[in-house]
DNA sequence: CACCCTTTGAAGCTC
DNA sequence: GAGCTTCAAAGGGTG
């Protein structure tokens, strides 16, 4: 499989990537066309190396424990963003199909004097769809959270000891929106004329529930989100991407809860577990949400294994500027992620809800899922056929 | 009803 | 550090 740079290892991977890309110097003029420069590229890569010394500083594992307080300072920023932002905009920005948790779309923090990334620019949106307020996130149970006096909040952070984030880090900028962000995604493919998030009428369930009152006052979060301090994260802010211990989502999870999937936990009611906070998407999870709908239409087809063959073998069938955009929204998803759950690691779903049991079952079959699977891609003729049609 | 299938990528784990 | 495993989304299919 022609993986780009399957090295993982945090941020820096998928962008590794977009930079092996551009080494190859190819398609320039798809690269004129979506203004993806020699220079943005640069730009992006100085960038990546900036964040990744921002988070060799920041990330650490002191850090990311415990400082929950330096969250609600984030939140706080972030909502006051988001305030300036929808009066720059007027009330017009969405909240991006994908949004799981209130996603937004980040100005490159890393980028000198708050430009946007070549990549990111593009996609930089903070959508509202559906006219729900753009970010449920941060609305906090608290009125005090929302009070600039509030007690809880010191007046100066820079003064709390121990916890430094990096200046690039200053969220009020970290997720400006400039804009016209959405529409300045460059036109490409397939998938082009699709708007840039993938609207209901494609297939896609309603991100929002019309069933659920608009007179909410979490309107995105689904009741069983409106957790109280057991279902609350530690920060105490309730979010998308924490599943609540007391099972399915009572509305749609698509979107509202991308990151909250109603794990079954039959003996959940006796023994509360902890919300499960799901994995941010990567850039493939967020190009199949994207294009899964139209697939679907174009090929008839429901069955989601082969629809994701389909989608598999259109993913690398993507330009390298087009895949760009995916893996940096990843990036900035795994970003804010972060930032929202420090302490949150990619182990802690492993044995959540049942996958314990999955997992024992697992094992005691050897692996066998996994061997299949090998098996199969051992046995995958090369000469398979790989048409990026419906098949 | 729980799990499988199927994809890619990120992250964790093991050696 | 390489290689393997798990999980993330999705929803029809299967036992």
């Amino acid at each position: 499989m022609p993986q780009l740079n399957s090295g993982g290892g945090d941020d820096l991977g998928a962008n590794d990537e977009m930079i092996s890309f551009k080494d190859e110097g190819e398609q320039d003029e798809k690269i004129q066309e979506n203004a993806f420069t020699e220079r943005d590229l640069a730009d992006l890569k100085s960038s990546l190396v900036n964040e990744s010394e921002i988070n060799q500083n920041s990330n650490t594992a002191v850090v990311r424990r415990g400082h929950h307080d330096e969250q609600r300072v984030y939140h706080e920023k972030h909502r006051e963003h988001l305030e300036d932002v929808s009066k720059q905009d007027g009330g017009m920005y969405k909240a991006p199909a994908y949004s799981g948790y209130p996603f937004l779309m980040l100005t490159d923090p890393y980028l000198p004097s708050g430009t946007m990334s070549p990549s990111s620019n593009k996609v930089s949106v903070v959508q509202q769809s559906h006219g729900m307020p753009p970010l449920p996130l941060l609305q906090y149970p608290s009125a005090d959270h929302f009070n600039p006096n509030s007690p809880h909040l010191p007046t100066d952070m820079s003064q709390k000891p121990g916890i430094h984030r990096h200046q690039s880090q200053d969220l009020s900028g970290f997720y400006s929106l400039p804009p016209g962000g959405v529409s300045q995604i460059s036109p490409s493919m397939s998938w082009q004329p699709q708007p840039v998030y993938p609207l209901p009428s494609c297939g896609f369930r309603q991100p929002y529930s019309s069933s659920l009152p608009s007179s909410s006052s979490y309107p995105r979060f689904s009741h069983s989100l409106m957790l109280g301090p057991s279902g609350m994260h530690p920060t105490g802010i309730p979010h998308p991407a924490i599943v609540p211990p007391s099972g399915k989502q009572e509305h749609d999870q698509y979107d509202r809860n991308m990151y909250a999937k109603p794990h079954p936990e039959p003996k959940r009611e006796k023994e509360p577990k902890k919300p499960v906070i799901k994995k941010p998407l990567n850039a493939f999870m967020l190009y199949m949400k994207e294009m899964r709908a139209k697939v679907i239409a174009e090929c008839t087809l429901k069955e989601s294994a082969a629809i994701n063959q389909i989608l598999g073998r259109r993913w690398h069938a993507l330009t390298r500027e087009e895949q760009a955009k995916y893996y940096e929204l990843a990036r900035k998803e795994r970003q804010l992620h972060m930032q929202l759950y420090p302490s949150w690691s990619a182990r802690d779903n492993y044995d959540a809800g049942l996958r314990g049991a999955r997992e024992e079952k697992r094992k005691s079959d050897g692996g066998k899922k996994k061997r299949r699977k090998r098996e199969k891609q051992q046995q995958q003729d090369p000469t398979t056929d790989n048409s990026l049609d419906c098949s």
